[in-house]
DNA sequence: CGCGACGTTGATTTGCCTCAACGATTGTGG
DNA sequence: CCACAATCGTTGAGGCAAATCAACGTCGCG
């Protein structure tokens, strides 16, 4: 457990420097916890009541329609941060489903101890501004992305992107994050392959 | 002026709570501009130095492919705050252009008096954090209805939730912010007419 | 007035989906 | 430890949504 403090707190000192003792306080606010594979972190129709800190393994968030079909939001790997934000905002209940691709150690970070997170140590706000606007800009240029570019160099963006997690999740998973089918994707690796030769 | 100093400090009232003094403070900070139609505010390539806040009017900001097509990525009307956030912040060249659609007022915020108001008054950390979480919950929406909506929904969803802009813009620009032609945006259109006689 | 932006309509093409069938691998209960 | 199911990737035929290309009418503007 040592260790895994050691790793969270290097994330954070990534963004904002600690006093011994704010680290020590940051640290009794998480909540350690382990997900088996297929275990779900976060059940649309709940409400998400937690952000999630990923200390290794991987989880998803996804989106189930009414017809049944399910797109992936977001992969969270080692050091990522995972949560139906909206639903944990507001109170609402989530409408995204997180769940473990893999057995996963997580730390939790109850909403209402963000809160008081918030106002006793501001700098924390900050960590969490620089953070959500990376996400968004990250998002931004997915958006961009899928208006733009073909489904092969979408493919080709993502792995170059998340070497670490395309190696891990099945295609089905990638298929649907970058939003295709799986079999069409299998289809644009077949075509690479043959290229490449 | 005075009205619209109004304006922007009860948008702020929105979010937190300011002493009549942190109000000075904060409108010190504020640089006031007129752009005319088709004038840019921000142009890839330069770096992006502000964030603007939208008195009245119409900005857009959108992205150039290397082949010349071009894709809106968002509108900012009154109360909305726009930039090229990425530049903003890593104070890397922009790789999005803001222009405006009509002639606009905007409030300015230079990036050095963002960095300043936060350490003075971390209340505008507050603000901004939860101004970026929405705006990352609306990108990440956006991205679910991209995925799983035909281009007709995706249209009524957009005049739903944007009236005031559907008004406003012509309708080329809506479909590059959409994500389809606009031939087929007016096909879309023409055939929602007959069903609803 | 004439030019350029805008919207419309139609013919053709294409990127991607649907559906179906088939091995290969994993994993799970008997 | 085997047998059977479930999951996963692949391949192919056929279909559809949306893009492309082209032509034309309208309007606002210099």
């Amino acid at each position: 457990m040592e260790s895994t403090h050691a790793r969270i707190l290097s994330y954070v000192a990534r963004y904002i420097d600690l006093t011994s003792e704010e680290e020590q306080y940051f640290i009794s606010l998480l909540r350690y916890r382990r997900f088996l594979k297929r275990q779900f972190v976060v059940q649309a129709g709940d409400v998400c009541r937690y952000e999630n800190y990923v200390i290794n393994g991987c989880l998803r968030a996804y989106f189930v329609e009414p017809g049944g079909a399910f797109h992936i939001v977001q992969f969270a790997v080692e050091d990522w941060w995972i949560a139906d934000l909206a639903s944990l905002l507001s109170g609402e209940p989530a409408t995204l489903n997180v769940d473990a691709l893999e057995d996963t150690e997580v730390f939790q970070i109850e909403r209402s101890a963000l809160d008081e997170l918030y106002s006793r140590i501001p700098k924390f706000e900050r960590m969490f501004r620089i953070m959500l606007a990376g996400a968004f800009v990250a998002h931004q240029n997915r958006i961009i992305d899928n208006l733009c570019k073909p489904a092969a160099e979408r493919y080709l963006a993502f792995v170059e992107r998340y070497r670490n997690i395309e190696q891990r999740v099945p295609q089905t998973q990638i298929a649907s994050y970058l939003g295709m089918t799986p079999e069409f994707l299998s289809q644009i690796r077949s075509n690479l392959k043959k290229k490449r030769r």
